[in-house]
DNA sequence: AAGTAGACTTACTGAAGAGTAAGATTAGAC
DNA sequence: GTCTAATCTTACTCTTCAGTAAGTCTACTT
């Protein structure tokens, strides 16, 4: 670490470098509070040369987001391919990796998330392109396994977009949770929001639909969800 | 509007209309962009009375979240309430009034959820704080659920607050979706995430488990997921 | 009508930190 | 060896804001 320090490195190496150091502030103390001379300084370097080779603090923090988000996609993508044609077990696979790569890299984790589209138009932006590429491939193995599952009668590519969006969000949701229950293995993580999740995934985009009990005070004895009932489908938007 | 201004008002409404103010600035630009003298001017004051009244930045977001955060909490928690004693009408009835109310008050709801914990110690624990209301409303809710649905032979905290934060998190995420498609209703909203989670939840609490499908490439015909073998138990968290 | 307390202002200070000008150093090409 | 192009640094500038000192004004009391 002091050895082959003050070397001097081809820019590629460097502006890895300095992206490594980048995330590990960003994650600890947000964008705003995060000081380019404390990563300069992290990454064994000066403040002009990250301006020379990411251009600004912003640029900076794009190209965190980027390849992190890059990294996290592939990571999801790739588990889920490998683990067959079955949508069900892809999308195991893939909730299972992504699990098991938040509970690694947290500073991945943290910059991609944490960070609120407070900042300016390129970094909301960014975000928003990461977080749209997540969707869309949570979104087909939605609507495959709908598909697939036969009881599809009904398709709604607007319904699928719902699904996935309540799915990663729950899974946004517990991957804060999972933080704070170390022990929680990222296998288990996933079997339990399948769990909840698969099923009622199938309901809504089978065109079966839940309806609100009936009015008035009912009594504690199995009231349960009058789930099951099939409907025509939801309805679509009534303008 | 023109007519009243100028006029000196009692510390306690002035408050209030700063803190009014200070929501649509602090929502349009985020917390570190904002600008007191911006929050003051549109308040009709000049920045020391802020800092006279409010302390600080700081504390003049604090008071912003935590004003909304009760005015949500309230809104959610009356709806409940007023909905019965069935848990399943009352988690109806407060997610209806949930996403109502974020649809109106969007700058509340923009304060509340997109400002990360990014800020200082003081305002990452306000929004906790929120937060962690919230979840135990609904963590509450969850668990008389199933009590109640008699099923319930298998009752655990820890479940429970698994299944609350995958709820507020889909619902945070929905909400999202929500602004992106104008039209779509509170009412609406609320019967397909409680289709989606309400039968899945009872899996999970009820001891029930979703098993990933066996091992090798499935034909896509049929294999939907073993949901309803009952099993001993969500096992317990090995050390 | 004089006094006072609370509402309100103008006009500052001081620090922090993004971004840069101007050049020093070194690795390799020839 | 010397030239050149890339790597890298020291030492600034300049702006933006949070926060404040030192009052002024007006509504209300007595």
């Amino acid at each position: 670490m002091s050895d082959k320090r003050r070397r001097r490195l081809p820019r590629d190496v460097r502006e890895q470098e300095i992206i490594d150091a980048a995330l590990q502030v960003f994650s600890k103390r947000g964008y705003h509070a995060a000081v380019v001379d404390e990563i300069a300084e992290l990454a064994g370097i000066s403040k002009p040369m990250v301006y020379l080779y990411l251009g600004s603090k912003e640029g900076l923090f794009v190209s965190c987001i980027r390849r992190e988000a890059d990294r996290m996609a592939a990571t999801f993508r790739d588990a889920a391919q490998a683990a067959g044609d079955s949508p069900e077990q892809r999308l195991y696979a893939g909730l299972t990796a992504f699990f098991a790569f938040v509970s690694e890299r947290r500073d991945s984790w943290r910059v991609l998330h944490r960070q609120a589209p407070e900042q300016g138009e390129a970094i909301a932006a960014e975000l928003a392109a990461a977080r749209r590429a997540v969707m869309e491939e949570v979104g087909g193995l939605v609507m495959h396994g709908i598909t697939e599952a036969g009881s599809a009668t009904h398709l709604d590519e607007q319904d699928a977009d719902y699904v996935a969006h309540a799915l990663v969000g729950a899974a946004d949701a517990l991957t804060d949770w999972m933080e704070r229950h170390p022990g929680e293995s990222p296998d288990r993580m996933t079997q339990r929001l399948m769990n909840m999740m698969w099923v009622g995934m199938r309901n809504v985009l089978g065109g079966e639909i839940w309806l609100p009990p009936a009015g008035t005070v009912g009594v504690g004895k199995k009231a349960p969800a009058k789930a099951g009932r099939a409907r025509a489908a939801v309805p679509k938007t009534a303008p």
